[in-house]
DNA sequence: AGCAAAAAGTAAGTGCCGCTTACACTGGAG
DNA sequence: CTCCAGTGTAAGCGGCACTTACTTTTTGCT
């Protein structure tokens, strides 16, 4: 039995595995208080450590954010591609499914979700987040490419791609941010990104 | 010759109208240093008042921000009435120019538009900002209903322009987050936004 | 094994910010 | 003229981002 209560995966260095700590301290943070409601010193106290132990492991305060937004957009990722892989590749039903998942994202964690878009906490300038948005980007290109029979770098299918992007991103945004209206299930989301889809790339 | 630097129109109270320096000095800071580096204290430091004089106009931070909201929606609806009014009731290019519009106001001002939707400081539960709200989304459901046809509470109609808003609000994101990206241009937007009305609603 | 250096933590301090409290001025209504 | 509501200031509180100086632990070299 070891004293300190945190050290879970880590037989690592000293204390525990912080960094991970504060990581998720900071996504437990951002979704339960917002954003702007959180603190680098109130992630240092929940993962038990000193106030000024976070500069250990981050330079400032936008580079801890920066590595939160990082680790969600290698989910985020991951859960388009999935959505990808569960259907026929080039049906409306995969490139719908690329867009439930995006969606499902923005619900499933709002906080994270704005903290990876919205905030312009530096993220623009960071070479790795951009390469990993385009890889996001990449994974609607491709499904588009597949279905118009295209070149992924074909001129048509980015513009496509963009187009279904674009409905999507901003669908998650207007999504999360009206949560009390009307319009709002899981099967509404399906049905709007079916039709978008076909209104887009045209019937099947 | 007024030794104050401010009282600039009003020869109102007692010094100057604060209140509408503020907002100003709040608009001209959320466009220079971003939405997060933005601070009360320098909003008054700018108008020539006290760190503490801004709070006999606003109770806090939030209420502040959000007296910039409301008056930026006026001016996003304001534009995106004008659009329409441009072009004949109901065609393409009517309901292109109001997308048009959201995201002319997107590009010209990115700081208040992400005030105006990304930030959670609160006006999701004021009833006036939801209201606001309504009334431009309420601008794309009237041309929408003109050009099919229909009553502008016909579910058709809402579910067209909800579709439209979407593209539109996620296409304005997309451009003001990748500045430093390839497309984006006016031009660009003009074919995007015909492109997906066409899309949307059929050929005309 | 032994030791120097690097890694990882703490305590304390600086300056800014949001906000409050107590007080001062100004202008208009009675 | 006087009082008072409206509008401003000064000063202070607690919190946060971040730094500096110091301590402790891990590691890697010989």
């Amino acid at each position: 039995m070891s004293k300190s209560p945190q050290a879970q995966t880590r037989p690592g260095y000293h204390h525990g595995d912080l960094r991970a700590q504060l990581i998720a301290a900071v996504r437990d943070l951002v979704e339960t208080h917002g954003p702007e409601g959180f603190s680098v010193a109130e992630a240092a106290r929940r993962a038990g450590v000193s106030s000024a132990a976070p500069y250990k492991h981050f330079k400032d305060r936008p580079e801890l954010l920066r590595a939160v937004v990082s680790e969600a957009m290698d989910r985020l990722h991951a859960a388009m591609a999935r959505g990808a892989a569960a259907h026929a590749p080039g049906s409306l039903e995969a490139i719908a499914a690329i867009g439930m998942a995006y969606v499902d994202f923005a619900r499933g964690e709002p906080g994270v979700f704005r903290l990876v878009f919205g905030l312009t906490e530096g993220h623009e300038e960071d070479a790795e987040l951009i390469e990993k948005g385009e890889s996001c980007l990449g994974v609607v290109v491709q499904a588009v490419a597949v279905r118009m029979g295209l070149a992924p770098d074909h001129a048509t299918v980015a513009r496509k791609a963009y187009m279904l992007w674009a409905f999507v991103h901003g669908h998650s945004f207007l999504t999360i941010d009206m949560k009390n209206k009307d319009m709002g299930t899981d099967t509404d989301d399906w049905t709007y990104l079916l039709e978008i889809s076909r209104a887009v790339l045209g019937p099947g």
